[in-house]
Formats: structure tokens, C-alpha cells, sequence
DNA sequence: TGCGGCTATTG
DNA sequence: CACAATAGCCGCAG
């Protein structure tokens, strides 16, 4: 029997135990023995929602084979209404609070005065504040500690759904919590990514960089041959009584100026252009390609990242950056081209890819409410219609729009531009107003309510001495963030009802790519998989979309592979 | 050792 | 060569 709106908040130390609490219930605990089948059984007879202080927790569940269907993460959360990455328990607790997180204590320093033993065991302190050894968390070691995680986690929440209705966030919108929920179960997602990893074919993988760099070496000195003579390749077009380093882009702006190639900087692109000029650029191209292979995705990434299971495995951020995208190391989410042949289904098993058509043009269509700009959504190239409409080539049509998006104000797209805001006033007053405000200081929040803070360390503007130039910048920056922080929350949206909807055909999500899911499942489920992807994102859209809007159309591009190279 | 610049790769 | 990200190597300041 599930009880789809149950709230149970759980605390859990490994080693230690659980505590856990229903809403509005009593509190139970056990001991580590029992805690993890006593999660199971909730887990499948109640199927709550969790709610829990972050995502170690989910980890914890998700190293123990507990797959939860349903969270609610107050650090997650706390990310989405505040802005930036700050966060941690005492942060979590003073704002829920509404105390200053200047005020957040710090911790005593140890010495002879202040002995660990000392310590009293109250987690609040009489000014409100967390304990700092609380909030360090050291203080997650008994199960009468976890019983009080519990029941502050039971607060914390109490305060952010008000605040997720509150005016003060913007405009109160059901987006908002149905954004909280899902970037909830994005950051259990991300635990889960970490643990499947990527199925990737090691033999394919090493002739792919066999075919760049060459074969495996057996010990230093060889590698150190290798690459001598990769060197030479190219040194061999320069003049002979001269050494240039090939790694320091000075002295290959020298090198090529000996030769008369006279570039402003030595970027793949610039050379690109001076291939016919002589050799020797040529030559540095295929060295640039190979020394990349080698150091960022050769024989020490495979060894690094893989594991003896053939899953290649990094760490996922469920909202990091300007706008709250997923974040990925190791390589996943800037795989050269090159190397996707070696991503391969496991025996039995089949991808099903599937890639959002224009996602940010088409957000932009929904969360500015401009209605011509959702009617060109009808199209499943919405760059044509918007094309016709400003009787421009498509190509045209496709700069201008991309440039509104990212701040563009000169180039090919700029006088396309003055079309645009005829044709599309409201979209392009969205963008303008986004601009103004983030130029101004100001901290802007996505559709979905997360907080884009324009204060502080990752807005841009502290390297730039030009104020004009900063404030520009700051433009850009804030008016960019609406619209792909809003199209990552619309792809949240479709990853996380992804893997609840394909879990029934045994589906795994294996890989997130801003726009694209690759998903595995085996061989003779693969069509229900697939069709579970594509509903997934109609429900998606329903779920996210601005209820007040244009009704704007996504598209899926949606196929089953055996490697990720098969596609498209 | 930490940081900014340059480079390459992806969406 | 606009917007976002990870990641490597180099030179330079501390």
C-alpha cells in the first residue's frame, strides 16, 4: 500500500544507524545490524517521500542497494532558494531560521581550555545557531543524534515550503516546489550516476587512442621516446639551431612567426586557416589533437576512471554553475567525438538515446510567454518560422536568435536582431530585462525559482578593471543563466521522471548531457524503454510548463543503439 | 603551492 | 569564438 504524499525524515550513519520519523509521527531507530532493512521496508511498502539533510544521505541509500523513488534534500533546496554553492548544515539551518548567516558560529579551537570531552550536547545553541561541532558533523554518532537530525531536518522543511510560496521569492508559482521536488530527485540521480557509472568497451577505447598516440607504453622511457618523437614531427619543419617548447604557447607563436606565419594566438581555429601556408601547421594540428589524446583522454584516463567493471566513473553535481546545470568530471561531459564508439551497451543490453530538439529557444518561447515565439514551436525546426517571419535565410534567423540569448551585440546575427524585436517583443523584452537587472546588481531568480545571486564569487566581473566592459558581462551573464538554468530545470524534470518511468523495464540512466539522456535497458524491453522516455518528457513539459503560458511543444529525438556513436 | 592565461573538448 | 562546463600545462608571484 503507498502513501504517495508521506514525508518520513531519515538521518543515517553508516556504521552507526538510522533514525527515522513520519510526518507528524513517531520517531523509530536502529541500530546498523537492522537499519538498512528497516529502510528497505519503507522504502517498499510506503514509498515516501525522504526527507533528509543532503545528498549523502542518498549515497548511503544508494551504496546500500536502495533505489528511493521520492526525496526531498534540504541542501539541494537551500541551493535553489539562496543561489550560489555555500551551503552545509548551519547555512541550511540559519536561513530556515531566519537568522544572520553572518552570525554562524565558528568552531571552538581545540586546546586546553576547550577539550573536545567538554563539550555539551545541545545541537542548537542559546543565540539559535546550530553547534559548530554539530554542523561539522561530528555529531551524527549516536542514534540520540540522529533522532535530533531528524527533527531539525522536520523544521528545516517546515520553512522551506513556506518559503517556496512566498511572494518573496518571485512570483509564487507552483513551479517552484515542483522544481524543489525534482531537483530533489536530480541530486539522488547524480548518486546514482556516480555508483552505475558509464559502459564503456576498454579494448575500443584503447584503439581509438592507439590510433592518435599510439600503443600502450610498457614504462617511462618509452612513453618519454613517444613523445619525443611526436615532438619531432613537428620541430623537424623549424629551424634547426633553435628549441622550442611546443606545450608553451609563446614559444609556438615564435615558432611560427620564424616560419612567417604571423598569428594573433595559436588556437586550433586561427591555425586551421593557415594549414596551406606551411607544413609545419599541419603538423602542430595533428601534435595539438595527439598530445590531448594523451594527456587528458589516453591510457591514464582509462586507468583512472574505469573500473574492472568496464563502467567509466566521475562525480555528478545536480546544480552547479551560473544557471544550475548538472556538472560531471572525468571526462563526461567533454568526451571527444572520437571516442564515443567505445561507449557501448553492456550483453543484452541496448542504449536508447534521446536529445532535446532547441531547448533553449523553445524555454525561452515558454517561460517569456511570447506567443509567436511558442507558435514557431509548433515547428519541429523552429528556426524556420522565425526565419520566414523575419524573411532572413534560416541560418540567419538561427545566429540572431542564439546571439539574444547569450548577449550577442555585433557580428552576422546583429542586424537580425532588430527583426527579432519586432517579431518577437515579448521573448526579447525577457532577455532585455534579465540584462538590465543582473548589469544593476540585482539577483535574478529562474522559472523554476532558483536564485541566480549577481553578489558574490561566480558572477563575473572581478578579473575585468573595465567597468564597461564588467557591467556588460554581468549582462550577459544574468541573461543567459534565465534561459539555460531554465531549460536545466526542464531537463531535470525529464531525467528524474525518466528514471522512474523506465525502472519498470529495468531501465538505468547511464549518462546526462545538458540536453541528452543516454539510457540502458535490456535488448527485449528496449521499445517500452524508449517509449517511456519519450512519455516522460510530455509529462515533463505538463509538469514544468508555465500554466499561464503559450503551451510550448519539445521534441525528442529518441533512438535505439548499441553505442553511443550509432546515433545520428 | 596557488592562480591566471592559453588551449581543447563538450552542450 | 557570444553562454556554460572540466581539465591539462605553463609561467609567475608568494
Amino acid at each position: 500500500m503507498s502513501r504517495a504524499g508521506a514525508i518520513v525524515a531519515v538521518a543515517v550513519t553508516p556504521g552507526v544507524g538510522a533514525a527515522w520519523m513520519p510526518d507528524g509521527g513517531e520517531v523509530s531507530t536502529a541500530g546498523w545490524d537492522d537499519a538498512i532493512n528497516r529502510l528497505r521496508e519503507i522504502e517498499e511498502d510506503v514509498g515516501p517521500r525522504w526527507l533528509w539533510w543532503s545528498g549523502d544521505i542518498g549515497r548511503t541509500f544508494v551504496a546500500n542497494d536502495i533505489r528511493p523513488a521520492r526525496c526531498w534534500d534540504l541542501e539541494v533546496i537551500h541551493r535553489l532558494l539562496v543561489g550560489g554553492w555555500r551551503a552545509g548544515p548551519a547555512r541550511i539551518w540559519a536561513e530556515a531560521e531566519g537568522l544572520d548567516p553572518d552570525g554562524i558560529p565558528e568552531r571552538a579551537p581545540v586546546d586546553l581550555f576547550h577539550q573536545p570531552s567538554d563539550r555539551d550536547d545541545e545541537a542548537l545553541r542559546e543565540d539559535g545557531h546550530l553547534d559548530p561541532e554539530w554542523a561539522a558533523g561530528e555529531r551524527a554518532d549516536t542514534l540520540a543524534h540522529l533522532v535530533v537530525w531528524v527533527e531539525l531536518a522536520t523544521r528545516v522543511y517546515g520553512a522551506q515550503i513556506d518559503r517556496l510560496a512566498a511572494p518573496e521569492t518571485g512570483s509564487p508559482s507552483p513551479a517552484h516546489a515542483a522544481t524543489a521536488r525534482s531537483e530533489s530527485a536530480a541530486e539522488l540521480l547524480c548518486a546514482e550516476l556516480e555508483s552505475d557509472g558509464l559502459p564503456i568497451d576498454v579494448p575500443t577505447a584503447e584503439s581509438v587512442i592507439a590510433g592518435f598516440v599510439g600503443r600502450r607504453p610498457t614504462d617511462a622511457s618509452e612513453a618519454a621516446r613517444i613523445e619525443r618523437e611526436r615532438d619531432d614531427l613537428v620541430l623537424r619543419h623549424a629551424p634547426t639551431d633553435s628549441e622550442f617548447d611546443l606545450r608553451n604557447p609563446g614559444q609556438v607563436k615564435s615558432l611560427l612567426r620564424r616560419v612567417g606565419v604571423e598569428l594573433p594566438d595559436t588556437r586550433a581555429w586561427r591555425l586551421e586557416a593557415e594549414r596551406d601556408t606551411h607544413p609545419i601547421v599541419d603538423a602542430l594540428l595533428t601534435w595539438r589533437k595527439a598530445e590531448r589524446i594523451s594527456t587528458t583522454f589516453g591510457y591514464g584516463w582509462i586507468d583512472e576512471h574505469v573500473g574492472a567493471d568496464g563502467r567509466l566513473r566521475g562525480s555528478w553535481t545536480a546544480s552547479d554553475g551560473a544557471a544550475g546545470r548538472m556538472t560531471a568530471t572525468a571526462g563526461l561531459h567533454n568526451m571527444p567525438a572520437d571516442l564515443r564508439p567505445a561507449i557501448v551497451a553492456e550483453p543484452g543490453h541496448v542504449f536508447i538515446r534521446a536529445d532535446l530538439g532547441q531547448i533553449e529557444p523553445r524555454v525561452l518561447a515558454a517561460v517569456s510567454g511570447d506567443e509567436a515565439l511558442a507558435r514557431a514551436c509548433l515547428d519541429d525546426d523552429m528556426y524556420q518560422p522565425v526565419a520566414d517571419r523575419l524573411r532572413v535565410e534560416r541560418e540567419i534567423a538561427k545566429v540572431a536568435v542564439l546571439g539574444a540569448m547569450y548577449g550577442q551585440t555585433t557580428g552576422k546575427g546583429a542586424e537580425a536582431l532588430a527583426g527579432l524585436e519586432r517579431g518577437y517583443p515579448v521573448a526579447m523584452g525577457y532577455l532585455r530585462a534579465a540584462a538590465e537587472a543582473a548589469q544593476g546588481g540585482n539577483d535574478l531568480r529562474t522559472f523554476g525559482g532558483r536564485r541566480v545571486r549577481m553578489s558574490g564569487s561566480i558572477a563575473p566581473g572581478s578579473s575585468d578593471r573595465d567597468g564597461r566592459s564588467r557591467a556588460a558581462a554581468r549582462g550577459r551573464y544574468g541573461r543567459n543563466a534565465m534561459v539555460q538554468g531554465a531549460a536545466a530545470e526542464l531537463f531535470k524534470t525529464w531525467a528524474v521522471l525518466t528514471r522512474a518511468r523506465t525502472a519498470e523495464f529495468s531501465g538505468q540512466i547511464v549518462l546526462c548531457l545538458h540536453d541528452e539522456l543516454l539510457v540502458q535497458a535490456p535488448l527485449d524491453r528496449a521499445d517500452a524503454a524508449a517509449r517511456a522516455v519519450d512519455s516522460a518528457l510530455d509529462e515533463a513539459a505538463h509538469r514544468w510548463a508555465p500554466p499561464d503560458h503559450p503551451r510550448v511543444r519539445f521534441l525528442s529525438d529518441t533512438s535505439v543503439i548499441a553505442r553511443w556513436s550509432d546515433a545520428k
